[in-house]
DNA sequence: TTGTAAGCGTTATCAT
DNA sequence: ATGATAACGCTTACAA
């Protein structure tokens, strides 16, 4: 009893016994007597002994967590990706621990450094905003320490990847604006160092181009923070007292368009009958906007299940950065809503 | 070198010199010579030295980890607890480990399980829904294993919980509903075994109360799931073809107060002309909508803060379950939006 | 069927 | 100024 846990000693000790007797009889070794294993189980029940994780990562080199290295949780994607990591993890065994960047560079450094300290057997990435210098992980890979990224994918050889088709699902959404009959195409794009945003923003330029639209440089607007707030300035400053203002706004991400909605309203101008709108995710809120946006969704919960079967399969060495196919890309859904159909 | 991380050993063996020495020298302790200390840390850093945290807890059974077992990190209250949570661990040494529970009593079971076995050194926890036996709570309490409960909490003697003031929370938004003129207001409340539907129930009929208002026993709803689509049929149900419809709703939450106010719109009533309607906790989302939603805002991220920080204050000893105010209630703010304004 | 002892990486204690 | 040793909790050859 005393202060902490009953260890395999504590048992050991009071049933006169060898501490590996005990270890034996606890997980059914052959070779121990029924009676002894009664004995000890019993006693394991009585003095709620539970193994310590921590000696048994010790001893195995092994401590059965996964690290997930992410911007930010508040952004609904990410966190149906955790549910899906979670998922798969707790179902083989695994913990997951968790570090935010914040979006920030230095952030990820040390997250990288503290699971490292803390001997995890493999990590989940999807790096800063920020994050354009590689190192940190490129260290990891040329170990071979099992890491797999996910979404936002680095510019580094021998990766593995889990990725959605960023580029059919903008093309698609853009597509779709067209067929509606939307002409004058202006693009929200996110941060140009994030691959995702080259992506939807070549699946955007070809769709304009398969249909013989002329994209002018000017319809491209990068809005790296990707706020509201941000999203409401600039399309403001589009829009107003704009003779020949675009007609639909293709969005790298929802909140990026609702923003846009929103500011669209307050110049009197009407989704979808004036200007089109599409964005990216499907977050949480965007079905209950006004009018509903239309969306690309990314498969967020089966990401986080599909890198994390990876990544235990790395673990358990059951493959290896060679021998898989270093890109999982997942489809995309085009979730036609009221804010892009013209009626 | 060799597969893993350089360990104390190998810089001992190299340097000839015994292994004290080498974690003396790292730490500058008093009695190394400056040459040794040099020498040391030079190698260190050239093999990529990095302390085993593994080994380090078993040595100080101390972990330097805490966890955290919540419902669902999709919550977007619950994202903004888990960044102050993280931003007071990281600041202090101490990682986090995440559990959701998905709103399972099972799953938090083998939580508190798994985050026992890892010899995390405290804990802070928001229950689950299902959740009604704290028998599992209850044996670390009894132990004195630092435990601190945030938002939902139990009915137990002894325990440290840091909420909000839902029910004065929920007196100010039924208050101002009041105060616009509102006389039918129905209340969607949430599942009735926390405490946190129970305060916000309280602060509703109060608020009725005292302006005289008798309310009337159909006008409370349970909203157990708190889905939209749940909130969709609900109000859907209670407002159609009503010739004594109520005129304004007081939801539990702005998911629910999300789906209500499609519900309505579907039904052709105005918001808020026709009916009002205030929610609680300020998502991402609130004032996006249309009309932008009135809502109850929680210090989320200061909840994570303030919790994190008492729980380390427990772990390091500086204060007990008796001497803090068992209490630590934080206020709400009431952000006036559309929604529940008339003109 | 059970016990002994070494070892995982680190540090605290006691020597030298 | 440095070294030897034991210990944290557990597993696993190897012995008995």
């Amino acid at each position: 009893m005393k202060s902490g846990q009953a260890t395999i000693k504590d048992i050991a000790r009071e049933l006169n016994v060898s501490t590996s007797t005990v270890s034996r009889a606890l997980k059914d070794y052959p070779g121990i007597s029924d009676e002894t294993k009664r004995k000890v189980k019993e006693l394991a029940d009585k003095l709620h002994y539970r193994p310590n994780a921590v000696a048994l990562s010790l001893r195995k080199s092994k401590s059965f967590t996964i690290g997930v290295i992410i911007p930010e949780v508040v952004h609904f994607f990410f966190s149906t990706v955790i549910s899906g990591v979670e998922e798969v993890a707790f179902a083989n065994g695994y913990n997951v621990i968790l570090c935010q960047t914040n979006e920030k560079f230095s952030r990820e450094r040390s997250s990288v450094e503290t699971m490292l300290s803390n001997q995890i057997d493999g990590v989940l990435v999807s790096f800063s905003r920020e994050t354009t210098n590689f190192d940190h992980f490129k260290k990891m890979i040329d170990r071979e320490f099992p890491i797999v990224f996910f979404d936002r994918i680095p510019d580094l050889e021998n990766t593995i990847n889990v990725t959605v088709n960023d580029y059919q699902g903008a093309y698609n959404a853009v597509k779709h604006l067209i067929d509606q009959g939307f002409k004058k195409i202006v693009h929200l794009s996110g941060p140009d160092n994030l691959a995702i945003s080259k992506q939807r923003k070549e699946g955007y330029l070809d769709a304009l181009k398969d249909s013989g639209i002329v994209a002018k440089p000017e319809w491209i607007l990068e809005c790296p923070y990707g706020t509201e707030k941000e999203s409401i300035s600039i399309t403001t400053a589009l829009f107003k007292n704009n003779e020949n203002r675009p007609d639909a706004i293709f969005a790298h991400h929802d909140i990026v368009a609702a923003g846009a909605m929103m500011a669209l309203k307050s110049l009197g101008l009407k989704i979808p009958e004036d200007v089109g709108v599409v964005g990216f995710s499907n977050w949480q809120f965007s079905s209950m906007i006004d009018p509903p946006l239309s969306t690309v969704s990314q498969p967020g919960f089966q990401i986080g299940e599909t890198a994390t079967k990876i990544l235990l399969d790395l673990i358990h060495k059951k493959t290896n950065m060679e021998s898989i196919s270093q890109n999982i890309v997942l489809d995309t859904e085009l979730l036609i809503r009221k804010s892009s159909v013209k009626v």
